[in-house]
DNA sequence: ATACTGACCACCA
DNA sequence: GTGGTGGCCAGTA
């Protein structure tokens, strides 16, 4: 099956789990393409919400798009740390998921 | 084929 | 912590 860059980036981002954060540069080398982080992030802009486009982030954490007012409260309704416009990571350096949460809190 | 663009990332001051 | 620079990849004209 020639699955596409487009393709594959789509797939593994429906195929997140509630509450998992990725960046894009996690979407890429799950794709296939490691370094195609910037590929990734403009296949997620013309995907139009047909994928939860709001469990990725920056490699910082960082919320990509102005007014993540929308991102923020869908990310918090899904069990994600969102502080100060920012998805906090876990100490292993990887991002939120489900049970994680749990572990961080101080 | 080349050139420009973009919801990126790592590095360094 | 911030801010700037270069490099990476795929899509489009």
């Amino acid at each position: 099956m020639g699955e596409d860059f487009v393709e594959a980036c789509l797939d593994v981002v429906a195929d997140l789990a509630p509450g998992e954060v990725v960046s894009y540069g996690d979407v890429a080398e799950r794709a296939g393409r490691p370094g195609a982080a910037r590929a990734a992030g403009s296949v997620l802009a013309r995907s139009m919400g047909s994928v939860p486009w709001w469990r990725v982030v920056y490699s910082d954490g960082r919320l990509p798009v102005c007014g993540p007012e929308e991102q923020t409260t869908r990310l918090r309704s899904e069990g994600a740390v969102v502080e100060q416009g920012r998805v906090r990571r876990s100490p292993s350096g990887r991002f939120a998921a489900g049970r994680d949460v749990l572990d961080w809190e101080p």
